[in-house]
DNA sequence: TCTCGGTACGTACCCTCAGTATGTTCGAGA
DNA sequence: TCTCGAACATACTGAGGGTACGTACCGAGA
């Protein structure tokens, strides 16, 4: 017995050009993505049975399988939801100024904010990896979070009069630096006051790179 | 039907103190790391059965158990074995010089190639976190790689006169830095030239630092 | 309003695989 | 030589991912 009974006034409501049929499946599948969300958040991905998602979801096997073709499917759904709307943000918080040097700022710190989020931090950072693979996993993070550090670290260096063939490079470790520093607030016992002491270190290394007369 | 004839031959030749029941023993033990081994680093934790695994070193399910309590238990010995063995070379290239600037860019390089070895890059970068949970990870990796860049930072910090409560941090952010960059060697598809790039950026990032009038 | 078709599920089952219980072999010491 | 225990082998169980098939229900046409 799904829960479409909530659906059906929001129906009657907004009265869109949807039938109550794809009104229940929609909703079905979003109530198993919420579910396994939390779920895969919580116990990973190895660690969390479809029985216990479609038992969260108040569906059966059958619904999970009409929606998503494996585990593995259903996971990836989860995986973009969550990484994308975590991109949006950063890329958002970024957007407030146009100075590279204040934006790579905001940009950490926004970061090292969402990476103390376990959706993001579980799902997107630790069990993506593995569970869709380090080629998968690298290709969808090129078109998010790695993303932006790359043309972030991309403009810091044309504004040092540099960018060339060390550009890439650059964006690699950075990234790396990023993701490391967000787990190091993540673990700490204090995290406000390793987020200081993170950006602290960043902020070091980027003031000595603009003491350097040339870049390349 | 183990393989025991190699090691008996062994046994005539050197003569130890040993009852050759313990070297049957340490011989299908040492058969089961290895073909652990092998089958972890090309299908990944969750990819290999332990039926693989047996067969490969032509025992049964009984040895394996025997020997090690669950599948976690084996990893973590295949885990430990490669680890200690990698952090081995490392820091033992990193004693050939006294300067703390020299020994991390050996300590660099020589990181960034162990990196492109398929058994360290598979067992102890990517699989490790998921397979013993992020904790327990986070806690080896302290005691090898991770404690060899803290120190090396530690050392260059010292160097710059600085050192002090960002020490952590910088540790944090160089360990990252690093495992991208040697992510970013191993992905690359030119990884002499990559590695190139990359030290030239770190550096780059080096040089940086000591162009600042004081650290902390 | 009735039927008909197809979507959206539910149910029962299979297969792989980690783990266990129990049997068997064989070297070592008395 | 006769145990005795370590070092296995064999047969089985249960959990969980995946599948085959049955069913209910909504929507469209007559």
């Amino acid at each position: 017995m799904p829960n479409h009974a909530r659906v059906t006034k929001s129906v009657l409501r907004t009265a869109r050009k949807t039938t109550r049929r794809q009104d229940y499946s929609s909703s079905t599948k979003r109530a198993l993505l919420e579910s396994a969300t939390t779920l895969f958040t919580d116990h990973g991905y190895a660690g969390t049975s479809l029985d216990e998602v479609v038992a969260a979801a108040r569906v059966t096997k059958g619904a999970l399988y009409h929606h998503f073709p494996s585990k593995l499917a259903l996971f990836e759904s989860v995986f973009f939801r969550v990484q994308e709307a975590t991109a949006n943000d950063v890329e958002k918080a970024i957007n407030a100024s146009k100075d590279p040097w204040e934006r790579a700022q905001i940009g950490l710190e926004k970061f090292l904010e969402v990476c103390r989020e376990p959706q993001f931090r579980r799902i997107c950072m630790q069990e993506g990896p593995v569970a869709l693979g380090h080629e998968r996993w690298a290709e969808a993070e090129r078109a998010s979070s790695f993303g932006i550090v790359q043309r972030t670290v991309d403009d810091l260096l044309a504004d040092l009069g540099g960018g060339g063939e060390l550009n890439e490079a650059f964006g690699a470790v950075f990234y790396g630096a990023i993701r490391s520093a967000s787990e190091f607030v993540a673990d700490a016992e204090d995290p406000e006051a390793a987020s200081e002491h993170v950006q602290a270190a960043i902020g070091t290394i980027l003031a000595g790179l603009r003491l350097l007369p040339s870049i390349d």
